[in-house]
DNA sequence: TGTACATCAGTGAACGCGCGTTCACTGATGTAC
DNA sequence: TGTACATCAGTGAACGCGCGTTCACTGATGTAC
């Protein structure tokens, strides 16, 4: 506990760390996430299998792991764009940094939001992870103005900051303005936002579209052109 | 091979197939993919490892029936949709079911929407099994008229029509006219609400949503009114 | 109706596999005086 | 600068586990004449 931020042990062990998760992502990718397994991981990096809990407690706390980093993937390319101009051209640059991210590592695209791993539970960090990719939608839909069919989602999501101050107060975070009819918008259009991003990408990626004639990347462009005028962006 | 259809042989290994399937599927449900055991499923219906091997040649070919079996479910829950009115109110019963049928057994709609399970490709049957749950948006969304917004996507989807005669002609056995324009406003239609329904309720049951503090049916309710809405659904 | 044979369902033992994890240990690297 | 000790990385052997699948077999159920 010096004063040493980083000792040369430390750099080291920090250093296989990552090696590890490196190996580990390979092999993810190879073969889902049954096909990540320590003995293989020892293996490749050329040590032997008992090594592996020097830097991880168990296997679960390394998947754990890859998870994290996943969420943090995506965020940190949705949270890429530069969303001051605000409005429909953000909205479509937001949508195509997801799909990007998503397309370009669809294996771990697929940890985050594919099918829960059996018996996994994902800690609270996970979801406040999940929580902030949507947070530089929140900013763009914010000066929204939707129509009455988006009226039933709206009361209930007023209801809903109404009683989790914490979520108000992330949503205040992005939108940038008091918490007025606002908040309740600028949610409303995320939520909407979500699942038809996740629809079309994880479509694309599980390669359901196999025979269905489109381009992906088209396909989400015009889903994205719709809900912006729904919301009537500038 | 005689005349008789069904020897009593030949039903109680039906039968005989149909429970083995049954906890199959109810371990699907406890561990995922990765929880279907032969030797528990063995042990559990009362018999031996090896007696399994008279009803299924492998493991792999009992996943694939069920996988098949869970595509003809989610078929048959959208097809028991009366669609002769036509327009927005069928387009919301269809999405309706769809979701009731996912929602009910999350496990079977994970199965087949989910991750793609590891180096286990599926065969052609099951492209067209999958297909097959979109023919009654086809119908509903044949008198649709898209905005300019749509174009892109409907021009790709004409181009694609011309090439492949037997798409073609599976989308006129559901639009019921001549394969005008109309079918690929149809198959825009389709495609469109394809990822949007699947976003939703993959999200929902994959516990996504939890903590945003909405009801996933009024998101799906408003979702597909709103792009009735575009299609000019009557 | 009775006998001879073919078909099928199911058994028990055994195979090899790869896995996560534990344990007692050796040797190298750091730290305190 | 040198010595004594503590910390840490890594090893090799071993554990028990459950799995899919094969094999030679026994006994029951059907079928043909």
């Amino acid at each position: 506990m010096a004063a040493r931020v980083s000792s040369p042990r430390e750099r080291y062990r920090e250093q296989t760390r990552a090696e590890i998760k490196e190996v580990a992502v390979r092999q993810l990718a190879a073969g889902g996430v049954e096909g990540v397994a320590l003995l293989r991981i020892a293996k490749e990096i050329g040590t032997s299998g008992p090594a592996l809990y020097r830097y991880f407690a168990s296997r679960d706390e390394l998947l754990a792991e890859l998870v994290l980093d996943a969420y943090q993937g995506a965020a940190d390319a949705v949270h890429a764009v530069d969303t001051r101009e605000g409005g429909r051209a953000v909205l479509h640059a937001l949508t195509g940094a997801y799909r990007a991210w998503a397309v370009a590592q669809p294996h771990l695209y697929l940890l985050i939001q594919g099918t829960p791993v059996a018996g996994f539970t994902a800690p609270a960090e996970t979801v406040l992870k999940a929580r902030s990719v949507l947070g530089p939608f929140l900013s763009v839909f914010a000066e929204g103005r939707p129509p009455a069919a988006v009226d039933p989602l709206l009361e209930q999501l007023r209801t809903w900051l109404d009683e989790e101050p914490e979520v108000a107060s992330w949503v205040r975070q992005w939108t940038d303005r008091p918490a007025g009819p606002a908040a309740a918008v600028a949610l409303a259009g995320a939520v909407m936002i979500w699942p038809q991003m996740h629809g079309a990408v994880s479509l694309e990626i599980a390669g359901q579209f196999t025979g269905m004639g489109h381009d992906p990347a088209t396909l989400l462009d015009v889903q994205t052109d719709l809900l912006a005028g729904t919301f009537q962006l500038p």
